[in-house]
DNA sequence: TTTTTCGTTTCATTTTTCGGAATAAACGTG
DNA sequence: CACGTTTATTCCGAAAAATGAAACGAAAAA
């Protein structure tokens, strides 16, 4: 029984940056890896020039760089690994008979990383890969309420409010105060504020980092309004939360 | 010039499985990457036990595994700051209709750390990582203007003046006019000094340090000078300075 | 069964990596 | 602004790991 063990040392480098909420210097970097400076130099070094880590301006922290996301979108939208979700979506879809998805926040959009359509004649098809604006989303509005304050105000900064529906939130106070109860409330809710008629409801998806845990993820469920009325879909809200959970245990270690 | 390059050619191998939509064999593996059997037998080893893999249940074939997904999850939600940035640069180009760049000053020149073209036809084509000299560049001379003469006066020693456009300042003395001007602006203007017909905005992105805060990056915007015209370009100074603002607290710890 | 293909192990050689020490650069402070 | 301190980078010989041709084994195909 050989124990082959390669060099992916750096490989668990990217995943230490990865787990960090701020940029690091080298000198935490190695600290926290347990390797001498000279190494972990050359291990950044690597990843740099890899095109998977990038300098912050400033040239002394180290942040994920673009090939980074694309990996990550890769992997997430790979057929055979994603099976386990997929199945899952569907599960939820069987049992509260509207349509699911599963989202990741991407700069200051929601972007489907996968979605179970309904069997209902009438549906809303919206396909893998899409967008949409994440303060006119339940998704959306469920990562910026569960993100730590200095990483979410960029991102609402950068954001152009514009009035989709007659119920979008245009008023960043408003958001601001809406997002506060989600944040107490554990899910958040679409009332017809991104497309007049649909309805939707997200829950999150935790991933355990040490003592804290971030919502890396969100589990949705979209209804036409004219089936399930926004008082309505909140009995949906133990399916979601359940399969939430389950979706949450398959990114533990 | 050292040329760091680690061993992450089995991080290139979770790439391709990544990108393939069935689990592949070890054959075929080491065939599309080009590496004889016995290595491919390793890389899928190492990248096994680490849990980044998996055999799928008739054991020959290879697909993703769980630590995947979790560190693609991990990924997405520590959205990268270079993406950030990207989008703020995006929405700048959006408002402004012109092509937009992220500077830092290497030594004597200017290196463009990312970038955003206009949607016009007729468009000046640089990418990241291109550098411009700093005397003739509106980046360059706003970190110029914004530094401490200190260190200032070496870079300005080591520099050749060459003339590249009939407007190039090559006159020492009067480019430390300009600065002074620039330093009281607050922003800098390249008039065609490195490319006929080019003109150039850069305002300053600044990192608080301590008690003092310090030019780190520029932000800038790059025009045709038969679309915008010297005088006319000063009117998307506001735009400019408030996306320079949102791009100062990206740099926050 | 025989043949063929694919997967695994072996091992001498080559190629990297490793990290202590020295050097350089940036930082903070009186 | 000069000083001491912290942090980043370069050097380099010793040590470790990756490499791939060839041999071997195991499983499908004929």
């Amino acid at each position: 029984m050989n124990e082959l063990i390669g060099a992916l040392k750096p490989l668990s480098l990217l995943e230490a940056v990865a787990g960090l909420q701020h940029p690091a210097t080298l000198a935490e970097l190695a600290v926290s890896m347990g390797v001498p400076k000279p190494t972990m130099h050359r291990w950044l070094g690597s990843l740099e020039i890899a095109g998977l880590l990038q300098r912050t301006p400033d040239g002394r922290r180290y942040e994920l760089a673009r090939r980074a996301s694309r990996l990550a979108f890769s992997i997430l939208s790979n057929k055979p690994g994603g099976a386990v979700r997929h199945d899952i979506l569907r599960r939820v879809v069987h049992e509260v008979g509207e349509a699911c998805n599963l989202t990741v926040l991407d700069g200051t959009s929601v972007t489907y990383l996968d979605r179970v359509e309904s069997t209902w004649p009438l549906r809303i098809t919206f396909q893998q890969g899409s967008k949409v604006p994440a303060y006119c989303s339940a998704s959306g509005k469920l990562f910026l309420a569960l993100m730590p304050p200095a990483k979410r105000d960029p991102i609402l900064n950068e954001m152009t409010f514009d009035r989709l529906t007659e119920n979008t939130v245009t008023d960043k106070a408003v958001l601001l105060k809406e997002l506060a109860s989600i944040r107490r409330d554990g899910y958040a809710l679409d009332r017809e504020e991104f497309l007049s008629g649909l309805v939707c409801l997200a829950v999150p998806i935790y991933q355990n980092k040490g003592r804290s845990r971030i919502c890396v993820a969100a589990l949705a469920i979209q209804a036409p309004v004219t089936r399930v009325s926004q008082a309505n879909i909140l009995t949906k809200l133990p399916v979601l939360q359940s399969a939430a959970e389950t979706l949450t245990t398959t990114l533990d270690e």
